[in-house]
RNA sequence: CGGGGCGUAGCGCAGCCCGGUAGCGCACCUGCUUUGGGAGCAGGAUGUCGGAGGUUCAAAUCCUCUCGCCCCGACCA
């Protein structure tokens, strides 16, 4: 393709409103334009990146025997209503009415419609095992769009969804795709874990988030060196601490602590650490208020409390539900004499002796409490983040922390949906039975962001070369006929050769050709001048190392093969679980 | 939804505090020169100052309301 009759609208400066690099070079490249908060248009060089990890995905989903589907992006209130999801997923989804007053909601997800289409088409067992898939465009209302493509509220999604007969080949499903998902991500040119992850509002049993490890990700990721164990944050588990506190108990006393709230405030102030104070965080599961324990230097996780508590998410109580429970206002909640609510704990306080909490009493503490003899727990169980130097809960070692973009996340549905849509089908024996379902998606936009992530320098993108918009970079930088010729001869011999090759044909100084060369980000850009061309070569720039070498147009095919990294797939490790 | 900030030319910004001619850089158009890392000179075009109301002789500037966007948090897969 030549530049002229492209829209590649490159910016010199840095627009205003980008803060990730991913996000400030998609716009500086011309990738991407907003169009509204969260909501953008691919712009032709852009949609050449989508184009190519949406094939690489379809390969590897075909290859694993999926088949594609397209479902609507509009669905109607019904489906939802089955499953209960319209009135539990919230705000996020983008509800509307048609022109006879019927209610229809844009697709976050498709877990209903699959499921609908599979109860009215599917009968036997004999049918399965199937997996439908589509890459096709989400709406999420997302109370705050941020970085680009890397949280929009429209974003092309590839979602799958397999029926099983029953649990054994729902996880035979799962694992074809926990398979199919580290191929595609690694044709991708990305580095990434896959990660044990909470379900979420989706729901299930077992679920992986494939995670590209990048500092500007939104997720942090807890693993061990070795390698055996890899966790979302917020689903890392913690096993109960071995070692206790075994000092004698001191006597309690209560003490003054004037406006001292904060584990902070209240430590300096006794002149203690944050791991020798309790405190007490007073949350509402439901509108059920309950308390909640944790040392002074951890931090509550609410995913873990929520699954505790068997609800769908918990929020800190409001002051004045804190200053009836106890009496006292925010900042000096404590587990003494605290009535009328559960009291719960996590692991590690079970352990401690002679901690300050609060004395449910404004501007006052307690020191020197004790578990047993000032205060009960009516349950101890796994409810703070893990920290790094935690030890993995397989016993391999301390947990290190990394930051990670959630690109794919595949979940082992079990019978969910099939339950409440009623979807079933015959098992040998003729008898009804509900299907077994599993769920998988990537972020197609967001796969793209996370390469850029992880593939810049301070010029550019660096593109791998198994997405890259364009393989190869042409750059005439003098304006002879010789040039000219000379270019146009190369632009025939790459593509024959199998090269996409973008021809800045502009009429631009060699320094403006370079620089766009540098952000647009193609894995080689060849420079074609008089200056080279005396000497029979042009000039060859590998855009990652910045090597350049003096090639003869006549060698340019076998020299760029040589530099192509394998296209192969890998082989595909098995999950850790 | 809470806190902070920003809307002035296509992009990046100044002007606003202290009311009185709307400006700078880049980009764009024309011409000449130039041409291997974001060219020089000369000339030119481009704005309902986000919108509505108000105060005032006079509003980009002060006041009120409103819309949009960005950042932090809460939230979310």
């Amino acid at each position: 393709m030549k530049t002229s009759q492209l829209l590649i609208p490159t910016l010199r400066e840095d627009p205003g409103e980008a803060e990730t690099v991913s996000h400030r070079l998609m716009l500086r490249a011309g990738l991407i334009r907003k169009t509204a908060a969260g909501i953008y248009t691919y712009l032709p060089l852009g949609l050449r990146v989508i184009r190519k990890i949406e094939g690489i995905i379809r390969e590897e989903m075909n290859r694993a025997g999926a088949q594609e589907l397209l479902m609507p992006i509009a669905s109607p209130a019904e489906l939802w209503k089955e499953t209960g999801r319209w009135d539990h997923y919230g705000k996020e989804l983008l509800r509307f009415k048609d022109r006879h007053d019927r209610d229809f909601c844009l697709g976050p997800t498709h877990e209903e419609v699959i499921t609908d289409l599979f109860r009215r088409e599917v009968r036997s067992y004999r049918q399965l095992p199937l997996n439908f898939y589509q890459i096709q465009t989400k709406f999420r209302d997302e109370i705050r769009p941020r970085f680009g493509l890397m949280r929009g509220r429209e974003f092309i999604m590839k979602d799958a969804y397999s029926f099983d007969a029953d649990e054994a080949g729902a996880r035979a499903s799962y694992q074809k795709m926990y398979d199919a998902y580290t191929r595609i991500f690694t044709r991708c040119g990305l580095t990434f874990r896959a990660v044990e992850a909470d379900t979420g509002l989706i729901g299930g049993d077992v679920s992986h988030e494939f995670m590209v490890l990048a500092a500007t990700g939104e997720a942090t990721v807890a693993y061990t060196e070795e390698g055996s164990y890899a966790a979302n944050l917020e689903r890392a588990e913690i096993l109960p601490p071995a070692d206790a506190d075994d000092a004698p108990f001191q006597p309690l006393t209560a003490v003054s602590t004037p406006r001292c709230r904060t584990v902070e405030e209240v430590t300096s102030f006794l002149h203690v650490l944050p791991r020798q104070l309790v405190k007490t965080l007073i949350y509402k599961a439901e509108n059920e208020p309950v308390a909640v324990l944790i040392r002074g230097d951890h931090e509550l996780n609410e995913v873990k409390l929520a699954r505790l508590l068997r609800v769908m998410d918990v929020q800190l109580a409001d002051p004045e539900t804190v200053l009836r429970l106890t009496k006292a206002p925010v900042g000096f909640a404590g587990p003494i004499g605290l009535s009328g609510v559960r009291i719960l704990a996590d692991h590690a306080i079970a352990g401690m002796r002679n901690v300050v909490v609060g004395g449910n009493r404004e501007d006052t503490h307690y020191v020197n409490a004790n578990l047993g003899r000032d205060f009960t727990v009516d349950r101890f169980a796994d409810l703070r983040n893990a920290q790094a130097g935690d030890p993995s809960p397989r016993g391999d070692g301390p947990l290190v922390l990394a930051k990670g973009i959630e690109v794919g996340q595949v979940f082992l549905l079990g019978t969910k949906y099939s339950k409440s849509m009623n979807a079933t089908i015959l098992d040998d024996q003729g008898k009804e039975r509900f299907a077994v379902m599993g769920c998988y998606g990537i972020g197609v936009g967001r796969t793209a962001a996370a390469a850029i992530e992880q593939n810049h320098d301070e010029k550019g993108i660096i593109w791998p070369f198994p997405i890259a918009p364009f393989h190869v970079h042409l750059l005439p930088v003098t304006q002879s006929s010789k040039t000219a010729e000379a270019t146009a001869r190369l632009y025939e011999t790459l593509q024959e050769g199998g090269f996409e090759v973008l021809w800045d044909d502009r009429d631009e100084r060699a320094g403006v050709k370079f620089n766009d060369a540098d952000l647009i980000g193609a894995p080689f850009q060849i420079v074609v001048g008089d200056k080279g061309l005396a000497d029979g070569v042009v000039e060859v720039k590998i855009r990652r190392t910045g090597t350049k070498s003096r090639v003869s147009p006549s060698d340019i095919l076998a020299h760029l093969g040589k530099a192509v990294p394998n296209k192969a797939a890998p082989e595909s490790p098995r999950p850790r679980s």
